[in-house]
DNA sequence: CCGATTTGTTTCGTCAGGAGAAACGCAGTT
DNA sequence: AACTGCGTTTCTCCTGACGAAACAAATCGG
């Protein structure tokens, strides 16, 4: 059952693949089906269409037969699908159905429509929701003005942790391993404006901690910017980042109050929905 | 490895479990961590809140340390949650994403959404997109009327293959072994109206493959009322299917020949556009 | 406050389930 | 026909996942 690194190393050639693994000695690793079965996934949902068992196989650097039975396996239950006619293999149904039992555990894009319609409209901007996982923001919703050129992101997106400002959040309220894994790997830049230098992050975690904003200028795409700010639940729990992208010419650099102001208001009033006054209690709106 | 069967067996309480396995020797079962990971997915997306590690044991008639393997491998990989006070467990933000990414891969529900609305607008009732998976119906999108007691589905439901329209869809283009699948399990009755003799549908199958069209009425819930219609791409493969929902007084039954014309007509013009014109072949729609 | 119970987690020896090499059948090309 | 690619299957061998039992850390109850 010894997996051959030599024939993996061969099939690294894309690059991404965020989680840079830690230092020494990572002690347990888990189920080796299951992790293989998951990097499948991956692989299928990082693909456009279907793909083939070889070119799977060939991209993971795993032996077709290994590939072959997690997939055969998987089909069986629903999570890949097989098309009859060329045999390539893509996303299933199941995943879906999954996916979406998942949102609704998270429960708090319901909660927050509202509130997201209610920051467009303020801002005239696309107001976006995520929920951080390990560290990294995903994307719950997205809500832009129709019948207009629109800059947005899409449910299921996950936004860079080191240079967006959902991200940044999302690091700033992680734990201390969540932050360590992104912060310890190679922090790419997208744009010459991305901040990939650690210690300057971790200035502005810092002030996000304090002033529950970050804003990310042309950090991602040039031209772009984007504002968020946190959400808790009870006491200071650190459920949510809520937030606006729009063009750098119209949300203007520095930012101007009123739209802090706004963001503010709607991050306290979703906040207090969920029983928690940090907003109020530090002062940050009236 | 080998699983304790009596175990397996005081822990099936909960009926449901759809895939009624066939007759005899089903020979190949697949990896079975995967399986597992899997049935305890599905339990974590069944139950409303996080689970204990000792109840999704219990519930699934396994032993704590197997699941245990699992749900820690899954929670290293994103998949799976772990609330941090109480140990309970949910599923993670790394379901939802592949979910979005499966769901984009079936990239109907971004074609379907003019037509969608359209139909909405033309019946006054909620239109609803299917794709089938395995001989049942997944929901994929739903529209209805804001500002109006509506009925509607939810994206991921999946609506019971028999006694729906949908469903009855799904089943009249799925392939031989899905349908015998469904079929050979237990049909159960969710109205009196539910059709659960297997005769009666197959012969609505049959009706369905040249008409183009069913109907549920008082099926899945006393008073609803819901026609479909399916979705063709290329020559003739089956890819989805289209429809209203509504209450049955205001839909009517028999069905008005409008509502029935405008139907055939929205999924005559999105099958269309994937590049199939068996509708208009079989002079369903002129 | 302290035993009693129930959590989630860990250890450990054992054996069957999953691994890899190679072959298979079947397309479409040359 | 020989060749190439594919997805699939077979086979044997060894290791990684299994279950029993012990563990630690909360929670409970009086």
């Amino acid at each position: 059952m010894v997996k051959n690194k030599a024939a993996q190393r061969s099939g690294a050639a894309q690059a991404v693949k965020s989680g840079a693994q830690a230092v020494k000695s990572e002690p347990a690793d888990g189920l080796q089906s299951l992790r293989t079965a998951f990097r499948i996934l991956d692989k299928l949902s990082q693909a456009h269409g279907p793909v083939g068992l070889s070119d799977l196989a060939a991209m993971l650097g795993e032996l077709k037969p290994r590939v072959y039975r997690h997939l055969s396996t998987m089909r069986r239950l629903g999570v890949v699908f097989q098309d009859p006619r060329n045999g390539g293999y893509s996303l299933g149904g199941k995943l879906f159905t999954l996916g979406e039992a998942a949102l609704e555990q998270f429960d708090l894009r319901f909660l927050a429509a509202p509130y997201l319609t209610r920051l467009r409209d303020a801002t005239r901007q696309t107001a976006l929701l995520s929920v951080p996982g390990n560290g990294e923001p995903i994307v719950l919703a997205c809500v832009e003005y129709r019948n207009r050129l629109s800059i947005s992101s899409r449910p299921g997106n996950r936004p860079p942790p080191h240079c967006s400002s959902q991200g940044r959040i999302a690091l700033a309220f992680a734990d201390e391993t969540a932050r360590e894994r992104v912060l310890g790997g190679r922090l790419t830049a997208f744009t010459p404006h991305s901040i990939t230098d650690r210690a300057q992050i971790e200035a502005r975690l810092q002030a996000i901690r304090e002033r529950f904003l970050e804003q990310a200028v042309d950090e991602v795409r040039l031209g772009i910017n984007a504002v968020s700010a946190p959400l808790f639940r009870d006491a200071d729990e650190f459920v949510g980042i809520i937030g606006v992208v729009g063009t750098t010419a119209e949300i203007g650099d520095p930012l101007p109050r009123a739209l802090i102001a706004t963001l503010h208001e709607v991050a306290a009033a979703l906040s207090a929905e969920l029983n928690c006054r940090i907003y109020y209690e530090r002062g940050l709106v009236k």
